[in-house]
DNA sequence: GTTGCGTAAATTGTGTACAAAAATCGGTAA
DNA sequence: TTACCGATTTTTGTACACAATTTACGCAAC
């Protein structure tokens, strides 16, 4: 049996995440909990909860706000998230796969590589490139064998997301949508250059090329939100 | 005004972190209400809070208790705390210090050399050495104009701590107090090649420098814990 | 029209009662 | 003794009522 508190959290989570709520908009306890058939207090601890992990804004008395982050801020969650995630990979490649772990990496790398060099490329291959990426990334952390380091690059991941004009995307995980097919090939080349790194135990050439890598998807999205300034860009 | 809320998870934040309990040990809400003469809600809110912190564990149906780290979780976390002051050091060095932030990093320097190489080593000495050490990563971390990466940084200091047969010990900011004085030499000769690294914009030094300096005082706390294998090692 | 103020309404903070689950304890049987 | 089971006690989870604070609104003064 899961508590109501642990139900609503998730279901709050998803419903900021997703963009149900305009970022900066008030999240009204008694309007949550009428909406989740529960009484106020799953909800305050729900919100007290997300705000924590940074999904929202909390002023004593005054309420919870969905967090709006400013490009800024977003410029600096990348740039951490880079260094934690070149600190990820240079870990994987000292201390090296094991023999499963070398067999999948192989074949997540060579499914993304037929896929961006395959001659059809449309919603469907983006989407499942989309999620090798973030497999092919998270085999590099659960590799590290760090668990605080594989949980401080989580929450730099969950959750950004940009919400304008009704257009809803994630910001971290799913930000490769925006990108043309060169920058796909681009990106396939910096995981070629990982793959290559980390199985033949080079940390030092892993943890440059992983850094470079992140920072330029970082670099890629703040010029996309730059020239949308009315953008409202929610969330760490 | 600020709300009984707040107080509370002030109060039990450092009665943890100054090991008012045993780690492992259960945290009763009634008990905690009683003694902080307030209702269980507070104190509630307070628990979720220093849940989130990573001070304590929680079950649901079960209780919050002491969070109590293992000798490997805490190298874990030296790991990362190593490379997200790495990285703060080098973009310090980056953007550079401003005119008044260089002055108090001289200055600061300065009297840790003064203290180092000094004739008297008692523990008015050590006490104040400790606190300008933690002056010197903030003045670092401040200038490296990251406020998620200091966020960061903090979640990996503000709280190891160590209680072990009635003696409480801060493991991150005061873990010095355990040194030799021949490990402060070296700690401040890191300092000497931090600050001239930094105020020559020498990113890459200043990085790779903070990154073994931090890493060292990690292996050296991991040695001393691994000699007491009865440990009671708490937090993150 | 704008500003300031005071009251009313709405919203959050806290206490408390009760429900639900877990921990404890005692007794029984192997 | 030990293991298991069940009732009791304890502790946590949730709902709800009320207090405290903030916000909204209307009115008056400038």
């Amino acid at each position: 049996m899961v508590t109501r508190t642990e139900s609503v959290t998730r279901r709050l989570r998803e419903a900021v995440l997703g963009g149900a709520y305009v970022p900066g908009g008030r999240l009204n306890e008694m309007a949550l909990a009428e909406a989740m058939q529960v009484s106020r207090t799953p909800v305050r601890a729900a919100l007290g909860a997300l705000f924590a992990e940074g999904l929202l804004d909390y002023e004593p008395n005054c309420g919870y706000v969905v967090r709006r982050l400013s490009l800024d801020e977003a410029v600096h969650i990348y740039t951490v998230r880079a260094t934690l995630e070149g600190l990820a990979a240079r870990l994987a490649a000292e201390i090296g796969l094991t023999d499963a772990a070398r067999e999948r990496f192989r074949e997540t790398l060579d499914e993304m590589e037929r896929l961006v060099a395959g001659d059809s490329w449309g919603d469907a291959e983006q989407q499942r490139w989309g999620d090798l990426n973030i497999a092919f990334h998270g085999q590099i952390i659960a590799a590290s064998g760090n668990g605080y380091l594989a949980n401080s690059i989580q929450r730099t991941r969950t959750l950004p997301l940009l919400t304008e004009s009704g257009v809803r995307t994630f910001l971290a995980e799913r930000a490769v949508v925006w990108w043309d097919r060169a920058a796909y090939r681009r990106s396939q080349d910096d995981h070629l250059d990982l793959g290559e790194a980390i199985l033949a135990r080079q940390g030092a050439r892993a943890e440059a090329v992983m850094r470079e890598h992140v920072e330029r998807a970082g670099r890629l999205i703040g010029r996309k939100l730059a020239n949308r300034s009315e953008a409202a860009l929610a969330l760490s």
